[in-house]
DNA sequence: ACCTGAACACCGTTCAAGT
DNA sequence: ACCTGAACACCGTTCAAGT
């Protein structure tokens, strides 16, 4: 019909950066870091590697804008009953779960710390940390110690999610780590191959909750 | 004369898995992370970048390798005498000073977390929560918690060095980012403005001690 | 056993040329 | 204004060929 032919079911939405932003998040999730790739990334666009150029500066631009579109979903805004301690969990678990459920999220946060979604979760600790009480000399260091503490989790579990085949299973992969650890030297490493078992059915969430709860322990402490 | 030609000063030592060790380091601290090419290694060993496969698998392996040469001669051994508090304050700057004098060892530890340098790190972070008396089920959180940290006071050091020009001055870089930090928007940012001044005059090294020490507090909190 | 260096299979990015 | 895709300048890695 010629109607049809007229209309051959939306050929190709134009490019937007939106799209191209969205296009990249599917890449990065399913084949990781190393598969975007401006040409993987125009092929899923059906378009040329040069059109993409249009609209991203380049590939550093491109994952800062993936980053800063996974964030804006995941980390959930102040709650402005929780208390200060309260606020902090909530905003590390929002960035441990952006991390969790994208782990090239991890690494580049890690690596773009001083922009907009790093800088903000900074912030937010920070005022947090005033309502604390901290006084004011020591209010950079203790935001920067909990903000390192988030980001070595983050840049571990980058690491894990690209050593990691997208579809093995998590206790799998927990209970391999287990099973080197308490094969290592026992002469050597006494202490790892004791905390191996612990390895084996442990909770990332809960053990990153935790990590965050003794530092503030450390704050109240003080 | 003869005597001379016969024996043209060395004209070169034999390719080994040290010397390339030794000058990919060289080439780490001199250009970056982005700078070790193996055509520029192998231009720096006089040979092709073939040969460089007979004496190590790869780059990851080479990376592992320079990183574990720096920090055999910069990370301090146990201290018998010292208090476990001490012991880890000492293994902690220690790992700080290796990747405040080779940044690139920063992100090669955060990479390869589970390999010998950090693991043994985390292995004597270990027995050192267990002489600090944290009972057994919390010894692996208290640890990692430490490591954590670390890794990503690593991980920053690693973005700085590569951002920094070899030869800008750090006193500079941080004027700059106070700088940056106190041009920032007063509604968004109160509290990154507020600690821009600290930023200006603040030593990296007493800054990561105190962060330690909030953690060790918070183990004694417990 | 060890080295050479051309070649392969990729990258990110640019840019003249098109519409 | 936006897209195309060939081309450029790189990579890490391999491998036949040499010594």
């Amino acid at each position: 019909m010629a109607t049809r032919a007229r209309r051959p079911e939306r050929r190709q939405e134009p490019l937007s950066r939106e799209r191209i932003v969205g296009a990249a998040v599917e890449l990065l999730d399913t084949v990781g870091e190393g598969g975007l790739t401006f040409r993987a990334l125009a092929e899923r666009l059906t378009t040329g590697p040069g059109a993409i150029y249009w609209h991203v500066t380049g590939k550093a631009e491109l994952l800062a804008a993936a980053t800063e579109a996974v964030m804006a979903t995941t980390v959930p805004p102040d709650d402005a009953d929780a208390t200060p301690q309260e606020a902090i969990r909530a905003l590390a678990l929002g960035v441990f779960d952006a991390i969790d459920a994208h782990p090239w999220v991890g690494a580049q946060l890690a690596r773009a710390s001083w922009q907009p979604p790093m800088l903000g979760v900074f912030e937010r600790v920070g005022r947090q940390v005033q309502a604390l009480g901290v006084p004011d000399r020591s209010q950079f260091t203790v935001a920067s110690t909990l903000v390192n503490y988030v980001l070595g989790v983050a840049g571990q579990n980058a690491v894990v999610g690209e050593t990691l085949q997208p579809d093995t299973d998590r206790t799998e992969f927990l209970g391999a780590v287990a099973d080197a650890w308490a094969g290592l030297d026992a002469a050597a490493y006494p202490f790892t191959r004791a905390v191996a078992a612990q390895m084996r059915d442990h909770d990332d969430r809960a053990e990153f909750l935790a990590g965050i709860e003794l530092i503030l322990a450390g704050i109240t402490a003080r």
